[in-house]
DNA sequence: TCCGCTGTTAATCTGGCGTTAATGTGCCGT
DNA sequence: ACGGCACATTAACGCCAGATTAACAGCGGA
């Protein structure tokens, strides 16, 4: 799931895209209001989270581009004092949710599960993904294909996951840098590719069914059935 | 029994001290967030019964910090919207149950029954907690690995507990430095490293079974089984 | 006052990440 | 059928974020 995060505090930032890093999202950052409204014109993210109070374009202003640009993703306000008029304000404005700062993380966590629940992106996760003979433990992170356990980097999980949940669905290099990596800016990356191969090397290497399929000039299909 | 009722409007106040009186329970009062802090950090009560809308500390925040305080009474939270929301964080931080405002006086009494029957159970809050080879007990704070006794400092316990009770489960740096710590979101902090390291030397230093893995920029999870 | 707990700083180590580039394979038009 | 080209596979490499660890200073309690 990408995030666009808009907010110029550093430390927030950096708290922020690390603690939602180590829950499998993909962020990215827009340190003025102006980059933000830009960025959320031009990509497209499963949530945005959006400071008030930014330099250059305030959140309230950005949140109303964003609604009348017909972007309709869930957005999260972030508001410095907790007077009901912020409140109000932004969500007039198109808002979906608010936070307070200073926050408590987990709050904000369940507040971002529900916006992607309610957004209709996933509906209610299992905590185990299986798919033929291999699954996927949310929880624990732990990967075996056949009973054995398999070792996962951060990224190669989050590449599985994303091809688990749409097994036998064919998913697109495009699909796969934005949920993945979140980011599209560079055009001429190689990193899908690379993955895949680290992926298969690791799933699919030693074995006679090979589960990944590449589809030429589509993207990579995990099969569904044997 | 004795409930202590952290509430600051008159007129609930009044109705439930008269309502549960007749029940035959004890009711103490606090009308702040931070009075009702200290009373339940202070005092020992078979049930805690928390508005989410107070003066000076939130109902959120009064939960938080008790869990933190090690407090594990059954805590039944008061909340005014319905939103969904404010359901998910309350539990998330800990509450045990939740009701929306208004609300009928036999339901609540159904609930706070069903709350303290719990208390008294031990698979809602176990005492003692066992994963592999190491115990730990909650009430004497001991702490024994393949039966040999370890001293741990509280943060320790702290961290431990944490990593017991979600055995088997990726936890997050995040979360951890927010149930350890509360939340300061100091994005540099070492801090939970630093304390993994004093809890390995302490439980896996010379074992050749070790408990705490890391999962490189996910967290650390605690081996549920061998 | 001394001791132990706490959290910061900083040096070091490790392995995951993304780039590059060489090689391989299928698809297209002629 | 064949060549050319775009797309895909794979190995190798340097960088650096993230993790480990030791050392230190502040603080509070005995």
């Amino acid at each position: 799931m990408s995030i666009l995060l808009i907010e110029d505090d550093e430390r927030i930032v950096e708290f922020l895209k690390r603690g939602l890093g180590e829950q499998g999202h993909a962020v990215e950052v827009a340190m003025t209001g102006s980059e933000g409204l830009e960025r959320g014109r031009q990509e497209v993210y499963s949530l945005i989270i959006l400071d008030v109070m930014l330099p250059e374009l305030d959140g309230h202003e950005v949140c109303q581009e964003l609604r009348l640009a017909g972007i309709r993703t869930p957005i999260l306000m972030l508001t410095a004092m907790d007077g009901l008029d912020d409140v109000i304000t932004g969500l007039r404005l198109g808002a979906d949710d608010y936070m307070t700062k200073p926050f408590s993380f987990r709050e904000l966590l369940a507040r971002i599960e529900a916006l992607l629940r309610r957004g209709g992106d996933y509906e209610a996760k299992p905590s185990v993904l299986e798919v033929q003979d291999i699954s996927f433990d949310r929880d624990s992170l732990e990967v075996s294909r056949a009973g054995r356990a398999i070792e996962l980097t951060s990224k190669e999980l989050a590449l599985l996951e994303l091809l688990l949940t749409s097994a036998g669905k064919v998913v697109s290099r495009a699909q796969i840098l934005e949920t993945v990596w979140g980011s599209s800016n560079d055009p001429l990356t190689n990193i899908v590719e690379v993955y895949i191969r680290r992926l298969r090397a690791k799933i699919d290497d030693g074995s006679d069914n090979p589960l990944i399929t590449t589809i030429r000039g589509r993207g990579y299909r995990l099969e569904a059935k044997a």
